[in-house]
DNA sequence: ATCAAATATAGTAAAAGTTTTATATATAAG
DNA sequence: CTTATATATAAAACTTTTACTATATTTGAT
């Protein structure tokens, strides 16, 4: 069922994920899933400064992660495309699978790690 | 139908994702799909040096996407767990919706682009 | 014109990730 | 015991991210 995946297509994939590789721009496209918001907003909702919301949505905007159109002073981001949402249902669905107990993960090795190359 | 996704979860899936996010360690990951394979058959099948090979392994096992059990002097290794599963099909999901022209995607913001911060 | 609000951009230091080259370790074979 | 094979580990050089602080830009309001 699961076919090969082309070389194009992985550079593009692998793009995707490292820049979603992390927690805030998680967080960011989540709330982006509800619907359009303004820079504010989603500096508010999370508690992050204001050039770490801008240079997040930036780095997303230059991957096609984000769009977002301009009213007045106000900038709406949004989500650029579908594979996007495709990868937060991805998300939720093995988060349930985790909540429900159906399937384990270990997070021992992931929590607090100091990073070792 | 999303349910919002929590702190702990949402760490895990930033570590895993921003892990996934390299061309070498997507196609790696990939090729565990079809069943285990040793740090040799890895390194061949895409012309990867050995140490890069199984820095990469090591990486992946540090953040429980790969395990691997020896025999020998050889290592076979394969996926950790259902998650790195579920990516998999995610991609080659919205592969299909590409290649079909059902979605599409603008690529030319993703390739050969010189890292922006 | 002046000011405040919303957001972008720039610069920089620190951290993390990547690649390469070299070397070590363990096992199998002779 | 020696050698070859498979793989891991280490160290160094380099690149990319991240976070922070400061500043610029645009628009709306007075």
């Amino acid at each position: 069922m699961t076919k090969s995946i082309s070389t194009e297509f992985i550079q593009m994939a692998a793009r995707i994920l490292k820049t979603l590789g992390h927690p805030d721009r998680i967080k960011i496209v989540e709330f982006l899933e509800d619907g359009e918001k303004t820079v504010g907003q989603i500096q508010r909702e999370f508690n992050l400064l204001q050039p770490v919301t801008s240079q997040h949505l930036k780095v997303m905007y230059d991957r096609n992660i984000v769009t977002f159109r301009q009213e007045g002073t106000r900038y709406f981001y949004s989500l650029a495309n579908k594979f996007i949402l495709k990868i937060l249902d991805c998300m939720s669905e093995v988060q349930e699978k985790l909540d429900s107990g159906e399937w384990d993960f270990d997070f021992s090795k992931i929590e607090n790690q100091k990073e070792a190359v």
